[in-house]
RNA sequence: GCUGAUGUAGCUCAGUGGUAGAGCACUCCCUUGGUAAGGGAGAGGUCAUGGGUUCAAGCCCCAUCAUCAGCUCCA
């Protein structure tokens, strides 16, 4: 141990150490008080060859477990022993880093807890999340609310002793010997997925609580100061539905209490976002229990949106050289055994229904209604591209426990279009998706998008239909066209339609969340099915080729975020009610309402309120409703023929003649102003 | 579909086996007001649905439906 190694510190200092020496003996040799404020440290490796990438498919089991090791740079406990030439960072709190380790370590304490209260259980794996952390139990008596509480007063105990996280090495077989004998299946699964025989594996201990686990964590249990046990919810073993049914004890933690309790306000400011709590407040959708889940109800307010969105969506359809065309709800059942539906896409269909002596399907999709309308007249090369554009009714069968407001239904409306294409023609097409997707973002208010290349596992064939070699010239076909565009993407295995694979755009909200919505698809496979053809200009048949998409993808799911984007106040252009009147006093309700004939004449939606009530209660009223413009008028404005605007967001603007709030409000309906 | 929780007035929610409650909204009356709630009165409920236990059920038990948090699956 006398070998002396090199630690680069970010300063640009070198010290020279013996071997062995820890982060926690560097940080107390800079300053004690520095040690007491450090959590972990991240190192890298300067000399050492590139990590063995053990192999590239890595399940995402894998991935998670072996997320610390693979990387260059790690991150490692304190009283980890550094025994080559290192870069050192030691990391404070502060650090996101530090977050999700002391998230890993919260969740030791937690099953420390656990265990000490029900000695029976199981233990899953309990990693850190984006929010906090879990572990996942196996006890045949499900948890109660108030064994979460108790938890939770456990936890302080243990938190409490302050005791060290202490990592440790044993044979792997005694290991997995020790938890055999206690029945822990779950631990033996992972030592063995994880671990190679003869290998010793990493365990931590605190106190009587052992884990096996590769770390790293912070110091001590006391570390973990605030922390909250949140719900608990059933999940797979192993993510499989087949397999016996976990509890999940979710949890949150932070280094400070004032951390925590902001994370709880930013969830109450979510939940104040929640697209279903404002349809509600803003009466502008709703799900009946009488009609079925699933199943939205557009009130007049949400109504009035979707005609604005729908309105805007076609004319710009129009203008981009699509054609307007609307097909049946229901088909016969033949048409979806040779669009493949029925066979790639059943399980997602309502059943059956028999008409005379036909069999009819709800449509899932409007592919096969387009074509037919192709298919009704022979068409030439001088045709192409055909553009088939429908705002189509779908019906999708979705399993009872997965809708969710507005963006999971049963019945939606996509924004759907069909192009026929010669082959040179669909990198042109792809791109001009793929602008008209971005055009749609921005109009709404998105500003922040990132695409996805979804491409077939060939691995999982008999799902897809097709050959390999038409799905490698369709993945390349949408590769050229992102990348003529410049634009950066993620290629996703597996995630292809059973037809074809598909670009999908994923927006951004205000609050930083990911919505899948735009989706641009390559199909080769339903021209085939339905024989599609043109004449080419040689005068032989040919088949084209056909780029299905959809912008908003559904119009209830895009709304549900487009109320979640806006938290329901939305810009002039779509806001149900675009200008509230408040008269102050009865008397001024004449002139109101002149005001209202004039707002009125360029277009705008207008409230006037003339209930008996104080001009206060009006406003508040109105505010409620997100209204974007209030109005109020009193002796002096119906004199001056003036309004006194009150906007939202920003409050009392003083009075301000008619005619010039009249030009201001049309410029912002005119623009379609992203904003108020 | 699975695990757990929830379902009471239009909305938000109290109500632990003995005559269904509050606030807001609604209707009427008084009040006629300068930038987020004026005062009073009234009306409104097969306690999700269907069974069961009990002298007695909103409350306890079973089933179904729906919603919520997840899991799984997807626009």
């Amino acid at each position: 141990m006398s070998e002396q190694i090199k630690i680069h510190l970010p300063d640009g200092s070198i010290r020279e150490v013996p071997s062995g020496t820890t982060p926690l003996d560097i940080a107390t040799s800079i300053s004690p008080r520095l040690a007491a404020v450090v959590v972990v440290a991240r190192i890298k490796a300067l000399h050492a060859a590139a990590p063995a990438s053990t192999t590239d498919e890595t399940t995402s089991e894998d991935a998670m477990y072996a997320a610390h090791d693979a990387a260059a740079e790690k991150i490692v406990d304190l009283r980890h022993p550094l025994t080559e030439d290192v870069s050192l960072e030691l990391l404070k709190e502060t650090d996101p880093d530090a977050l999700k380790v002391l998230r890993h370590s919260a969740a030791h304490v937690m099953a420390t807890a656990i265990t000490e209260l029900y000695p029976e259980v199981k233990l899953g794996h309990g990693p850190a999340t984006d929010s906090g952390f879990f572990y996942d139990i196996y006890r045949e008596k499900p948890f109660t609310p108030d064994d979460l509480s108790a938890i939770e007063q456990r936890m302080a105990d243990v938190v409490q002793r302050d005791e060290p996280f202490l990592r440790s090495y044993e044979p792997r077989e005694q290991a997995l010997a020790d938890y055999a004998e206690h029945g822990e299946f779950m631990k033996q699964h992972f030592i063995e997925k994880f671990t190679q025989p003869g290998e010793e594996v990493s365990l931590y201990k605190n106190g009587a609580f052992t884990d096996f686990c590769r770390g790293p964590h912070v110091p001590s249990t006391g570390r973990v100061k605030a922390y909250k046990v949140t719900t608990i919810a059933g999940a797979y073993w192993l993510g499989d539905e087949k397999n016996p049914q976990l509890q999940r004890v979710y949890g949150t933690a932070f280094y400070n209490q004032k951390d925590l309790d902001a994370h709880f306000k930013h969830l109450e400011e979510i939940k104040a976002r929640d697209h279903r709590v404002l349809g509600k407040q803003l009466d502008l959708f709703s799900i009946q229990e009488l009609a079925g889940s699933g199943l939205i109800f557009w009130h007049p307010n949400g109504a009035i949106i979707r005609k604005t969105m729908e309105d805007w969506m076609r004319d710009e359809c129009l203008r981009r050289g699509y054609d307007l065309v609307v097909t049946p709800h229901v088909m016969r059942r033949e048409l979806w055994q040779i669009s493949g539906h029925e066979g790639f896409y059943g399980q997602n269909m309502y059943a059956p229904m028999e008409l005379d002596d036909a069999e009819y399907r709800l449509k899932p999709m409007n592919c096969p209604g387009h074509i037919l309308i192709y298919k009704n007249s022979p068409k030439s090369y001088r045709d192409l591209p055909v553009r088939y554009a429908e705002l189509g009714n779908v019906y999708r069968y979705e399993r009872s426990g997965t809708m969710h407001g507005l963006l999971r239904v049963r019945g939606f409306t996509q924004d759907d279009a069909h192009i026929f294409c010669t082959p040179a023609q669909i990198e042109d097409e792809v791109v001009a998706c793929v602008e008209f997707a971005e055009e749609v973002l921005h109009k709404f208010g998105f500003n922040e998008f990132k695409v996805e290349l979804s491409t077939w596992d060939p691995n999982d064939a008999k799902h897809y239909v097709g050959d390999p070699k038409d799905w490698e010239l369709a993945v390349n076909g949408l590769k050229t066209a992102l990348n003529r565009k410049n634009i950066p993407y993620k290629e996703i295995p597996g995630e292809a339609a059973f037809y074809g694979p598909k670009i999908d755009v994923k927006l951004v909200d205000v609050l930083g969340r990911l919505w899948q919505l735009s989706t641009v698809q390559f199909d080769f496979n339903l021209p085939r099915r339905f024989e599609l053809e043109y004449t080419g200009e040689d005068g032989e048949k040919h088949q084209p080729v056909m780029v299905h998409r959809a912008l908003f993808g559904s119009v209830e799911r895009f709304f549900g975020v487009l109320i979640e984007h806006y938290a329901g106040a939305f810009p002039l252009w779509l806001a149900p009610i675009q200008i509230g009147l408040v008269p102050i006093s009865e008397k001024h309700t004449a002139y109101a309402e002149t005001v209202k004939k004039e707002l009125e004449a360029i277009g705008l939606r207008v409230t006037l309120d003339a209930r008996n009530e104080k001009m206060n209660a009006k406003i508040r009223d109105l505010t409620l409703q997100k209204v974007p413009f209030v109005l109020i008028m009193g002796d002096k404005e119906a004199e001056a023929k003036a309004v006194s605007v009150r906007t939202r967001g920003k409050g009392d603007e003083g009075s301000t003649p008619l005619a010039d709030f009249l030009a201001r409000a049309k410029n912002l309906l005119e623009t379609k102003a992203a904003t108020l």
